[in-house]
DNA sequence: TGTTAAATGCAACGATGTTGCAATAAATAT
DNA sequence: ATATTTATTGCAACATCGTTGCATTTAACA
């Protein structure tokens, strides 16, 4: 397991690598209250503060859909301090909840005219591997 | 203009024509702090309230890019209890901020082998027609 | 190992959103 | 048009979510 803190060049603390932990733990994203149940020794305001310098230094990204509470993942690409670069859709599936990142063959690009498009967010909901039988 | 409200079967108060107003004025979608400003006489609660009927019979739409406060636009297409409909994409100007919803000519398509994907929200980001020059 | 710079935790605060309940207003049937 | 029913509004109080200043502790680095 490469040293996500360490390549980022944030300091590595016990509550930090603790955080990672748990997200390297599941392979979907989740929201801010499951990451509080894992922790041994929580704390609200280091854990926002967590967040947020994750966030700013590309570790994790946010996914919201539709308004509901955040969830968060690791970033499995070339993410950094300047900006977010995602080739995958956001799925979310209405029957169990689960949200994940989903890696597609072609991302599918959009054009309009007059615009200067610069990011494309995709988030999809239905039914995952699981529920859809 | 047709009554929004009438049409959903929604009972028609001050309040809640006074909130499509200022919907149908801006043809961006806004904040809930704009909302606020624009209001004669502003109640919190029944803000928050009238925004979820608006929500539940698809009067407007929730538009939540990255996380940040959400955005409120009327539906323009056919949104119904059941749920939304909409073939546009949602677009931020990181340079001015203003969100809006955008009509495409082919909406894009994802294909996921095992999911069964049933509604594709697309945000955009990048400079908007006044500040891409 | 000592020094410096950063992270943590507490207290307090501010913003955001919700609920119970009484008063009021809109919808519907007389 | 008016009475009755049903829904909406507004207040108080509360719950959740997120932030900031400051003292203390810990990690990074020389």
């Amino acid at each position: 397991m490469p040293n996500i803190l360490y390549n980022k060049k944030i300091s590595e603390t016990p509550f930090r690598k603790e955080v990672v932990a748990i997200f390297d733990k599941y392979n979907n994203a989740i929201p801010l209250s499951i990451v509080e149940k894992e922790l041994k020794k929580f704390n609200r305001i280091t854990l926002y503060r967590t967040i947020k310098v994750f966030l700013e230094k590309g570790v994790i990204h946010e996914i919201t859909i539709n308004g509901a509470v955040s969830n968060y993942a690791i970033c499995k690409e070339e993410c950094d301090t300047i900006g977010h670069h995602h080739q995958h859709i956001h799925f979310k599936c209405t029957s169990c909840g689960i949200i994940f990142c989903v890696e597609v063959d072609r991302f599918p690009s959009i054009n309009l005219p007059k615009y200067k498009i610069e990011q494309l967010e995709i988030q999809a909901t239905g039914f995952c591997q699981s529920c859809n039988v």
